[in-house]
DNA sequence: CGTTAGCCCTGCTGGC
DNA sequence: TGCCAGCAGGGCTAAC
């Protein structure tokens, strides 16, 4: 399921051949991703516009088409986006939601088996209030412990249910939750406002560093992500923790637990970590 | 306001 | 071997 480092690694991907790219025509194949009473909108507002850079919020990436206006799109569980050279076809017709075609003939495609996966097209006035529902993005210097500290200060919820609600901090989902706990050496189901500063200090690294590694990776490839150009990212092999339940700790030793927190299945070090 | 449960979806897993 | 119930889960909304 792409996370930031998934979704920082399409971007990057992406960046140098659709940046100066022309939108020629765009084919909505299933309408519920553009969400069917806009699908006629988005079609004629993203319609002939030029993009100007490739940028990421949190888990979504954005198509900037100058005047600050976007085209945003989130993969949530399963959405691919490739992007196809002139002539070529994606990875399976069956999943193809949204096709974008451009003026040198190549297109972006996004597909999602699920249907989960979202476009829209995001004006420059409603774009203050859309990202504001963002917390801020972990790999930003301007993350510092301190900001995490006071982030985890006034909850009770799990420490790991913060970690993934998106409106405290940006992009980190279920892969990159367990990992940065195992690394911090902090349980999940720990209360927020328990986590000392100093815990918080070495949370704080650990997730800076856990997701810097993962994009250097080119984030994890478990169930369906693929770049954008169908290549496997590999942290999976990086895995401590994550679905390796039964596995033993590359630390202590110990079996890998699994356990449900807020829902999502969660796996941890009972040994290692406290 | 803070928090949680339910919903959307469909491929895959596991049990029989 | 084949079948099928149930799991998986990001983000939104409703409800507590």
């Amino acid at each position: 399921m792409p996370e930031l480092p998934e979704v920082e690694t399409i971007r990057r991907q992406l960046e140098p051949a659709l940046t100066g790219r022309t939108i020629t025509g765009v084919d909505v194949v299933d309408e519920t991703v553009v969400d069917k009473k806009k699908a006629a909108d988005f079609r004629s507002r993203i319609g002939g516009r030029n993009i100007t850079a490739l940028e990421r919020r949190g888990k979504y990436l954005l198509f900037m088409l100058g005047s600050d206006d976007a085209l945003v799109i989130h993969l949530r569980m399963t959405g691919r986006v490739s992007h196809l050279p002139r002539g070529t076809n994606g990875p399976d017709r069956k999943h193809l939601r949204l096709v974008i075609n451009f003026e040198d003939g190549s297109a972006l495609a996004l597909h999602d088996s699920r249907r989960f996966g979202r476009a829209l097209f995001l004006n420059a006035a409603d774009a203050g209030a859309y990202w504001e529902r963002l917390g801020p993005e972990p790999l930003e210097r301007s993350f510092t412990a301190a900001k995490l500290a006071a982030i985890l200060a006034n909850s009770r919820r799990p420490v790991k249910s913060l970690l993934m609600d998106q409106s405290k901090v940006a992009g980190i989902g279920n892969i990159y939750a367990d990992e940065a706990l195992f690394a911090a050496g902090i349980r999940p189901e720990r209360r927020a406002c328990d986590v000392s500063a100093s815990e918080a200090q070495s949370l704080c690294r650990e997730i800076k560093a856990t997701l810097r590694l993962a994009i250097r990776k080119e984030g994890s490839s478990i169930d369906t992500y693929r770049g954008a150009y169908g290549a496997p990212g590999s942290f999976q092999d990086s895995f401590k923790v994550h679905r390796r339940q039964g596995e033993p700790c590359p630390r202590c030793g110990q079996a890998i637990e699994k356990t449900r927190i807020g829902g999502r299945g969660t796996y941890l070090c009972s040994a290692c970590q406290k």
